[in-house]
DNA sequence: ATGCATGAGAA
DNA sequence: TCTCATGCATA
């Protein structure tokens, strides 16, 4: 068996202030120039917020906080900023993994140019498409409410970070005391038959409970989680339930394979990440390189990478 | 519980 | 092309 931690060797060591040219690292894009941007990012990293970036116009500039997980912990959040696999020197001294090349770690995405099928087979997609407006900016604050409580009027509750983090919390325990898995609840959901409302995935909901997704995407979900919450507790009441289980299991659909990036090359990526967080297409293609890596792969992870900025778990928010 | 991915819709 | 909501696959 193999049970290798990825952060190798917390090396620890002083976090070296470095201050660098940001135009010329990026500018050139050099083998050397390159590596050195990921090492001195490595170690400069500490907290980015994504500013006003000098290229494409942000138009929805959200709020970007830290996460971290550690979830199925008591609502008590910490405020911890989070950090990335601390390495520090490999850039620095040794182990440049761009320009030595010689990164025989470990190569487990095999797939140089495969018949990429992307199908994912899967016929019951349902999105819960709600366009609200974005929370403005900002996580929280909710103006101030003159007086009454209008707690289901307006959105000032309903989307109040401190209120989903208190329902995901109650809804999980919850769940759990009906003897419920997040993947029952996830196609259960279809059952209600609440309009446009299908099944969801066990992903989704575990995600729910750990408030690892994008504020609207909680405040959306919310009432739909709580609607089935109230349907199952009667029926738990009730104790009956109807057999009535159409378990048509998919036969065999085609199994989509997930690359994994080896640690090294997701260190690179994050340093990148950290000096620019969105790489213009030929940047990617270039990091791509660099890293043996296919583009689409690279430019997926910084999608995800970014969404990832954006998630709930606010620490330090309220 | 989380990493990599898809797809629709917005820019 | 990016964002956003979601999901499959997997540690």
């Amino acid at each position: 068996m193999k049970y290798s931690s990825i952060w190798t060797g917390a090396i620890q060591m002083q976090a070296v202030s470095l201050v660098f040219p940001q135009g010329d690292l990026f500018s050139g894009l050099n083998d050397g120039l390159l590596s050195r941007a990921e090492a001195l990012a490595a170690v400069d990293i500490s907290k980015h917020q994504s500013g006003p970036q000098p290229g494409p116009p942000l138009p929805q500039l959200k709020h970007d906080m830290v996460y971290h997980h550690g979830v199925g912990g008591p609502p008590s959040h910490n405020a911890r900023p989070h950090q990335m696999g601390h390495h520090g020197m490999e850039g620095l001294d040794m182990l440049d993994p761009l320009t030595s090349s010689s990164m025989t770690t470990l190569a487990p995405m095999g797939e140089s140019a495969p018949p990429h099928h992307q199908l994912h087979g899967y016929g019951a997609m349902n999105h819960v498409m709600n366009h609200h407006h974005h929370p403005g900016g900002l996580t929280h604050a909710p103006p101030a409410h003159l007086g009454h409580p209008a707690a289901a009027l307006h959105p000032d509750t309903d989307t109040d970070p401190r209120e989903l983090e208190a329902f995901a919390e109650r809804f999980k325990q919850r769940r759990i005391k009906l003897g419920v898995t997040q993947a029952d609840v996830g196609k259960a959901l279809a059952n209600l038959k609440l309009p446009g409302v299908g099944a969801l995935s066990q992903s989704t909901i575990c995600r729910f409970e750990s408030l690892t997704l994008s504020h609207n995407n909680m405040i959306a979900l919310k009432p739909i989680l709580q609607a089935w919450l109230e349907e199952a507790e009667a029926q738990a009441k009730n104790k009956r339930r109807d057999p009535d289980a159409p378990s048509v299991l998919p036969a065999g659909e085609k199994k989509r394979k997930r690359t994994s990036i080896a640690a090294p090359e997701k260190r690179s990526l994050e340093a990148y990440f950290a000096v620019q967080p969105r790489p213009s297409g030929e940047k990617i293609a270039a990091i791509a390189e660099k890293l043996d890596l296919k583009k689409n792969v690279v430019r997926v992870w910084f999608c995800n990478q970014r969404q990832k900025q954006k998630r709930m778990k606010f620490a330090a928010q309220h």
